[in-house]
DNA sequence: TATGAATGAGCGTTCATTCAT
DNA sequence: GATGAATGAACGCTCATTCAT
């Protein structure tokens, strides 16, 4: 437990660190700092600063999946379940928002890691939004005549696009969640099938 | 004249090793290499690194500016002029698909400048979204329920993550032309107003 | 301790250094390597080349200052004050070269610094030779129709003078105590008021 | 006379930059903006920086030693002599105190070139006092039991040492001459024989 | 001669990582 | 396990010098 324990410490730390400086600009030592271990004591828990990055994706993704799935779980209806999806997503940008910062920024860079590390999770949370849009095509729902991956990719763009700005802007026309139910009701105008 | 040219040289060589490697991966001389100058040629034409960075946006995204607002010219159609600026977007990963990682990839980083630079030229660009979205909506076309700085952001995140997709993918299920048109049909289906 | 002890030795090193190549040509490697220390751990004791330079500096001339201090406290003529001072300043060239050399050389340099850093421990140094003239005055022995000031800056000038000399020199027609004294007693002789 | 122009305006420029910054933070083409040619034009005329630095003390000593050789030719007093020495070398200050700077500081820097040049035009103007000195010693005028190239030494020390002083300080005491004068009396009053 | 763009060796400094305690 | 002092490879940037024009 222990352990446990301090591996989530650095974590958090690591999240509060690459938030404001960025994953190049932070320092082993600022994690450790923010993290109150000591700058050694890091390398008893992970490999090396990439490892950090990497454990913290898997991690925290990890979360993000299982809460969002837990949401769906009692949810029958496509349409809500993005809804549920948008909710969530657009949600932990008030609940955690430095951790929504890393995620966003640090998650696209391909070429951070000149290994050709590939983020599993990610591609897991996508899915997530790919198997409501296969449900809803399914059910008769949803338009087939675009193509389901680029969809599942519309959608998250649209929404962590709209996430970005929200970050960034210091001032907001509307609540988080609105804004989340806007783009899911955009969407789902877009996607949906007529007669 | 000569001096436009080595500056352009700079550029076009950092295009190249920062897709390839990242911003804080590349090394100046790696830029030097590419553009087949010496390192210190570099600071002839650049302050420093980060000068390298924000040049080459200002510049990459005044181009693509210019490019959009030359084809959008003889448009009046708001609904056509989304398709066009899909068509030109997703584009640039044909025509110039290192730019386009370089501009997807580190465009995002607000705290890669731990100064305070702000990117007025891709505000610049996706401004040009808002303006279409605007007439759209003063002709009676689009909705108007729908925040319209949003609306912007959606356009453009669906987009760009497309376009993400596309650049990490090998294979692909649709040309870039098709899936600018389906993103384009996607968005104004759900922006349209209806009945 | 271990922390005081390695100070020390970058300090003694830098010395060492500095005598023989000078503060710009003297390599931050150069120091590492005589201190037999890693280039990164001096930046563990010091902010910068410079840094190294004003620490040896004030640390050098505060020893200097209490040694003479300390030789100065049980005698009471200013005349045989004097000389204690000229024996001192000039036995450093004997006890350790390489200080004296680094001292003569780059305390000058008041540009050596860009910003405006003042060497205020030099000043102390100097002050000692102004008090003693100065008391010297009071007891009637000295003359008063010359500035105290520029008496001391003559002094020390004349001292530190003969010290390049001798330091510059391979061959020596006398020791440095008898050096020393010489001058004294020449400065004596210009400063003794007369009936 | 163009050349010869030029190299004049080199030099002049030179002592300007390095009286300001001093010699390893002086600049070549700093040098050259102030000398208004090319910082290649500067490679015609001297072999490289270190060049600049010997020629200008060589010249500029030159120029001091006719100066004072010139303006002793007609006095026979060893005591006027050494008057007439001071008040030139501290005159030096006012009339162009930015080749004073450069001459007092960079003058010491016995390890400024790495390679063993040697000042002999400083020798020079030493030996000009050590003949008035020798002088007065055969008129005996003044002492002969302190070593002459001690009084040499001692004399330039005070000299320059008061110089250095009045360049350093805001406001002055007294003017140069006066200074120049009473560095003169002590000094006279230290050497001369007495009964 | 004169220019100044181009060169590239060289150095101060940083910081991820190690390891003796 | 935990520490943090020490390491040293690595890199951005400078600037004396060169050379094509």
């Amino acid at each position: 437990m222990r352990t446990a324990d301090k591996h989530r410490k650095i974590i958090q730390a690591a999240i509060h660190v690459f938030a404001k400086k960025g994953f190049f600009n932070a320092r082993i030592s600022d994690i450790a700092k923010a993290a109150k271990v000591a700058d050694g004591t890091i390398y008893l828990y992970f490999n090396n600063k990439y490892d950090i990055l990497i454990s913290l994706f898997e991690e925290e993704i990890g979360n993000l999946i299982e809460q969002v799935t837990g949401a769906l779980q009692t949810i029958t209806d496509p349409r809500k379940k993005l809804e549920i999806f948008a909710l969530h997503h657009l949600g932990l940008v008030e609940e955690n928002r430095e951790l929504a910062e890393v995620l966003q920024v640090e998650i696209r860079q391909s070429n951070i890691f000149q290994n050709g590390y590939r983020n599993q999770k990610f591609a897991e949370y996508l899915d997530i939004i790919f198997a409501i849009i296969q449900e809803g095509q399914e059910q008769g729902l949803f338009r087939t005549d675009v193509n389901l991956n680029l969809m599942k990719r519309i959608y998250f763009g649209a929404l962590d696009e709209s996430s970005r700005l929200w970050i960034q802007s210091a001032e907001h026309d509307m609540s988080i969640a609105e804004t989340a139910l806007q783009i899911c009701d955009l969407f789902l105008s877009g996607i949906t099938r007529r007669a």
